[in-house]
DNA sequence: ATGCACTTGTCATATGGGTGTCAACACTCG
DNA sequence: CGAGTGTTGACACCCATATGACAAGTGCAT
């Protein structure tokens, strides 16, 4: 599965260049002119890293880092600011917002993908067939199964791609309208309550290993898959 | 013994630089632009794996994965995808056409070889027409023979070319597209259901001596045959 | 050529599991 | 406490799979 980027700037001729280059470059690319414009696509699907204009109209670019970083649903995805301005004092101010990287314009289009595997590299993982495996709890989606230390787990479908989906993007938020569309498909009508059903499903058959300790609720927003305990 | 690979991809600069690494890796690599010098090389030597882009001139890549799929000659070659394009539904259908892997650009050197290690280890057969034994059930494709310790088993043409099939690809789901092209393979439209019924033929001939529980149901995608039970 | 044994693709039907929805209940937070 | 939110079990529907039967096709022996 090919990552998704989220380009945020106000010029169209950037936005264009960009996202040309990172199609090619085999990214799932979508950009946008402004912050508003920005929430209501990662609301709507979170992509797996947003490059972010230092000039934003409206509200700054680096007020509008910072405000992604407070936001339990995006503090994780990772960021990679652009800007023209090279100076120090704002290269620090950049990572002060929690930038993962800084790419000073005009730079080459080699330079900018590169950032972004760097960035991808160390924060996700590649590759969609690979196995995960997380404390004991393995999933392989090449032979379609979920073990705990060679011990097969019963678990239907529509919950295996949810785990699957939940084992790639740890420790983040999701809400179940974004569940909806990244288990079940862009464009299915199905109630918000449903999702509370398979996570129940999930829970159920992760808890034969204590593994239902993984999939977290957070009140208010959705659901979250992670490690830590709550 | 170094592995021999064959890289079909137009862009001369890809093939210069994954030609150039596969070497400095230790494989025997070859490298073509399209379809017809393809065919033309495998017919001369035919290369221990093939890694083919999605994106080809003339014939498309997905197609011509078809056909390496489809002829006797080629069936059983380890296949690799390369893609810029890593959209789900795009990566389904790389699988639909018989690929053992899907690497998606951009890649890092040690990513692809990565790869192509695991699917040559996976495939790990020597020939065609050597035995295969797993935990007391001996297939011998020269003699055409089905056996368990010395007892022989009966069974139909169809379903011994599926069995060895699939003992040749043990702990991995199949949709039922994939086993009519790589068990069928010929140019024929028969009906997805008809799979179940030879499986169940299958099943049945295995039965007698327990074998019957390698082959086993992944309910909303396939068959799979697996030493592990359910 | 004829009859027989066997294979094979398709269908109809049975069966079982998976899925979505709901309502009742429990919990959290202000 | 009350409103909002999450959990849980039950249930009906539907789809996927399993299975038995059947007709056409194939190869072989007489």
């Amino acid at each position: 599965m090919s990552r998704s980027i989220l380009l945020v700037d106000d010029e169209a001729a950037i936005r264009e260049m960009v996202q040309h280059a990172l199609s090619r470059a085999g990214f799932d690319t979508r950009a946008v002119a402004d912050a508003v414009q920005a929430d209501r696509e990662i609301e709507r699907w979170p992509p797996d890293l947003v490059l972010l204009d230092w000039m934003l109209p409206g509200i700054g670019g680096l007020e509008y880092a910072r405000r992604l970083r407070r936001n339990d649903a995006t503090r994780n995805i990772p960021l990679i600011m652009l800007t023209a301005k090279g100076e120090e004092g704002d290269k620090l101010s950049g990572f002060e917002a929690g930038a993962d990287d800084y790419v000073v314009k005009p730079f080459s289009v080699k330079e900018l993908v590169a950032r972004i595997c760097a960035v991808l590299k160390r924060t996700t993982r590649v590759g969609d067939d690979d196995p995960i495996e997380i404390e004991g709890l393995r999933l392989d989606p090449t032979s379609h199964r979920l073990t705990c230390r060679d011990q097969p787990i019963r678990i239907a479908p529509t919950e295996f791609r949810m785990l699957h989906f939940f084992m790639g993007h740890p420790e983040r938020v999701f809400t179940r309208n974004q569940l909806l569309d990244r288990v079940w498909g862009r464009d299915v009508y199905i109630e918000e309550r449903t999702v509370d059903v398979h996570i129940r499903r999930l829970r159920k058959a992760l808890a034969g290993h204590g593994f239902d300790r993984f999939v977290q609720t957070v009140h208010g927003t959705g659901y979250r898959f992670s490690r830590h305990p709550e």
